[in-house]
RNA sequence: GGUCCCGUAGCUCAGCAGGAUAGAGCGUCGGAUUCCUAAUCCGAAGGCCACAGGUUCGAAUCCUGUCGGGACCGCCA
């Protein structure tokens, strides 16, 4: 039971009745209400804002309005006092038995305490990492890697129906630059020392192995066709083995897609032939000149009559081109005919973890999907902001060019696949963040991933002694647990279904993390505190007590290992 | 020139579908170790929530403007 919504229900249906039998008019819907823990726990367990909220639509003062609420709110069961307080709040304080009980429901629960169902089913596609595929990932793509992996676990946790999906741009010129890199790299196999890798092809190292294994598969047969001949090979066989590379690093991530859409495919497929169709059935694409950017770098700039998708239409600045001077569709185009795509295979909502790089490009995607809906909201585009790699505090310099990027494997074979995909959601998505090597491994207060980890280290520490295991914990009497910090430590743990929903309906996973801090710290607290006064430890001589609590450590436990695993990290048992 | 993001304690950051006295860690200062993991905990000091207006019972939160930092702005992907 998620405590919060429960009485938020009860106390909308109060309202409803006194709305009913005419108590209360209202000329107008009230915002909605909201049941909260309140700030200060002095003032109770519950605080609402119900009568503020609905005082201006029922002509009332918050107060008065109030004291009719509260009459009726005092019956319900569970709450031992109700007040008013402040400009309005009404202020509940509930039986503690209601909290204690949600242990039971904790360890009932077990892997399923959190789950909501405010998603509905709703089947939603979550796009990310969707990298180039002419190389590793490297360290930069980690971080939208682990949100748009988080995210979905969260959605799914919310009753989402979700799909985790990567869109690989294997069309376009980049990938026939690959291919000649690759050539290249394969004439060097072949014992050709004076293939050089030319200007403009990619210069790093990991094409040698790529060009081995071309060789190996087709021997010299490569050497005697026209490019047109050997590019098409070199190019697709380039693109499957880093697809392979990046799908490697990705399950060592613990990253595993759904689907891997092709923008190759949807072009061959005429897809985005029939999606551009679309938009010019409905008068969206038309023959125009844009105006010459003013960037300032766009001294080439010619004006020409193109193709163009009226994107102001729906909130874009311009309208953008869908066709090259060559006659090829750009990249916009063909995202266009992606993302009908992914509608027409039945996504209700979609969302997109892009770097803040394409900021610019929100608007246009947007407008390109609302043209297809006619909803103004069934993309979401979740920007990720850099993360700056340091050392002990000193930047580690990254130039593609000079080929002295750090690779994502470089990073999970230093710090590894927990602490990185906790570490990346110890920060909003929208924020820079530095990551800092020597930080994230210290084993102190200050990293967050080993606080927690330690918290859920030590409840299994408690429950693996001799006198823990030996205890018959079912049944406890859980109202032993009345010490305020093993109340307010329940209060937090009953309080995980909320946060679950709350950062899910916020589409952000990184509430769970800081949540988790919480969490640790209120277990190491209580913990603690059992150091300075024996009889708040866990394992006592009184074997009832001792049962409670050994069921509130392990709920304990629980919610940690609940909330790892929406975050993609395992817990660890002992350290 | 335009668009987007950010500005909260000395530092790093939470809080932002408006709610009561604005929180945490680090750092500083002062404490706790015969005890289930002291890799931890407790306490103190520290704030015109960038600035100025507006919206209302109420603004760090919403709106407008200003200043400061960042990203982006072509048929690249």
């Amino acid at each position: 039971m998620n405590i919060f919504s429960h009485f938020s229900q009860q106390i909308t249906d109060i309202t409803d009745t006194l709305i009913k039998n005419g108590t209360i008019t209202l000329t107008d819907t009230a915002k909605p209400a909201a049941c909260e823990p309140p700030r200060d726990s002095s003032h109770g367990d519950i605080s609402t804002n119900y009568a503020m909220v609905m005082a201006k639509s029922a002509g009332m003062s918050p107060r008065d309005l109030a004291a009719h609420l509260v009459k009726d709110i005092a019956h319900l069961d569970g709450v031992t006092d109700v007040n008013i307080a402040g400009p309005g709040f009404i202020n509940l304080t509930l039986d503690p038995a209601i909290w204690q009980q949600r242990i039971d429901d904790i360890l009932a629960a077990n892997t399923a305490w959190g789950v909501n169902d405010i998603g509905k089913g709703e089947k939603i596609n979550v796009e990310y990492v969707s990298a180039n595929p002419t190389g590793p990932l490297h360290a930069a793509h980690a971080r939208g890697a682990i949100i748009g992996d988080s995210l979905a676990n969260l959605l799914e946790t919310c009753g989402y129906d979700v799909t985790r999906e990567y869109y690989i741009n294997d069309a376009g010129n980049q990938v026939d630059v690959l291919a000649r890199s690759v050539f290249t790299r394969y004439k060097q196999a072949l014992g050709d020392s004076s293939a050089k890798v030319a200007d403009g092809q990619y210069p790093g190292e990991y094409l040698i192995d790529t060009g081995q294994k071309l060789a190996k598969v087709h021997g010299d047969e490569l050497l005697n066709m026209d490019e047109s001949e050997w590019l098409p090979l070199a190019r697709s066989f380039a693109i499957d083995d880093m697809m392979e590379t990046i799908k490697a690093d990705l399950g060592r991530l613990n990253i595993h897609m759904d689907r891997f859409s092709s923008e190759r495919q949807l072009v061959k497929n005429g897809a985005v032939d029939t999606a551009i169709g679309k938009l010019k059935d409905n008068g969206l694409i038309y023959l125009g000149v844009l105006e010459k950017p003013k960037a300032g770098n766009a001294d080439d700039w010619e004006p020409r009559e193109q193709l163009l998708f009226r994107s102001t239409d729906f909130g874009d600045d311009v309208d953008r081109a869908v066709k090259k001077s060559d006659d090829t569709w750009t990249y916009f185009a063909s995202d266009i005919a992606y993302h009908l795509d992914k509608l027409e295979r039945g996504s209700d909502k979609l969302i997109n973890i892009w770097g803040a790089d394409h900021g610019g490009y929100v608007k246009r995607m947007k407008s390109a999907v609302s043209a297809f809906t006619g909803q103004k909201d069934s993309l979401n585009i979740q920007l990720v902001n850099f993360v700056k790699l340091l050392d002990g505090g000193k930047q580690i310099k990254m130039s593609k060019r000079a080929g002295t990027f750090v690779t994502l494997s470089d990073v999970l074979d230093t710090v590894g696949k927990d602490i990185l995909r906790f570490i990346m959601l110890t920060r909003r998505a929208d924020q820079t963040m530095d990551f800092d090597y020597a930080e994230v491994t210290t084993q102190s207060r200050e990293n967050p991933v080993f606080y927690v980890q330690y918290a859920h280290a030590r409840a299994c520490s408690v429950l693996r002694q001799d006198e823990a295991v030996k205890i018959d914990v079912s049944g406890a009497n859980l109202s032993l647990l009345s010490d305020p910090t093993e109340m307010a430590l329940i209060r937090l743990l009953a309080s995980y279904p909320r946060q679950v929903e709350a950062a899910g309906q916020a589409f952000e996973p990184h509430r769970i993390a800081f949540y988790l801090m919480d969490l640790a710290a209120a277990f190491h607290g209580l913990w603690n505190k059992g150091r300075d006064d024996p009889s708040l430890r866990f394992i006592t001589d009184n074997t009832a007590l001792t049962a409670a609590r050994l069921n509130l450590v392990n709920a304990t436990a629980v919610v940690i290992r609940n909330g790892f695993a929406v975050l993609g990290v395992d817990a660890i048992n002992e350290m």
